[in-house]
DNA sequence: TGTATTTTTGACAAATTCATTCAAAATAGA
DNA sequence: TCTATTTTGAATGAATTTGTCAAAAATACA
């Protein structure tokens, strides 16, 4: 149950890289990716995919892990968030056999 | 299946009111109405308990109408859209067992 | 038709949020 | 302690959102 933050931070740590190193990569400040890896900030698409080439592990799952914490920020604090997503999931379902 | 915007102008077409009137309660310009009614603007919050006492509808349907467009909106083009929405959920059960 | 009413549109401005940079402070390890 | 790394927060600028307004378009209907 991973965020992407966390998951990117354990990557990082079992390479021993600084985060000099993996920022670079990224052509983003080093304290940027701080950010992101405690999840102060939200990455944006472009990073998560240089992020997954870097590591070489699966872009899709990386793009999952990132597109769920900004569902879950979403619906921080709101009672309705479990029933909000279920309800968002119908819609998502209905929206791709509509557009058939 | 409806989107909070389709919800809400059904109620008020029913009642046969303009959107003069319903802006004027929720004290916003009727074209931010118009807008929200056809999904070109978010409303917030306090819009959407305004709107559920007005139309004297259950505050949390309008708000779950209300959080999960937001939602969809948030992985619209996304081809993870459903794969995420069903992460977030995990996400939502396992950090609500963990605060208790 | 013509007229009144309602709805939609888009330009604009204000407010808010967001991303980024930078340097200093905090932390960790030898 | 010395050095490298990480974290923090202030400052800036960019981008997005929010609302106002007036005109245009659409609608209703005498």
């Amino acid at each position: 149950m991973d965020s992407l933050g966390e998951t990117i931070r354990k990557l990082r740590e079992e390479k021993e890289l600084p985060l000099r190193t993996v920022a670079a990569f990224l052509d983003i400040d080093q304290a940027i990716l701080s950010k992101i890896e405690r999840g102060q900030r939200n990455a944006n698409r472009e990073q998560v995919v240089k992020l997954a080439e870097f590591f070489k592990i699966k872009e899709n799952e990386l793009l999952v892990s990132w597109l769920s914490d900004k569902l879950v920020y979403e619906v921080a604090d709101e009672d309705m968030a479990l029933k909000a997503l279920q309800v968002a999931e119908e819609k998502v379902k209905y929206n791709k056999s509509k557009r058939k």
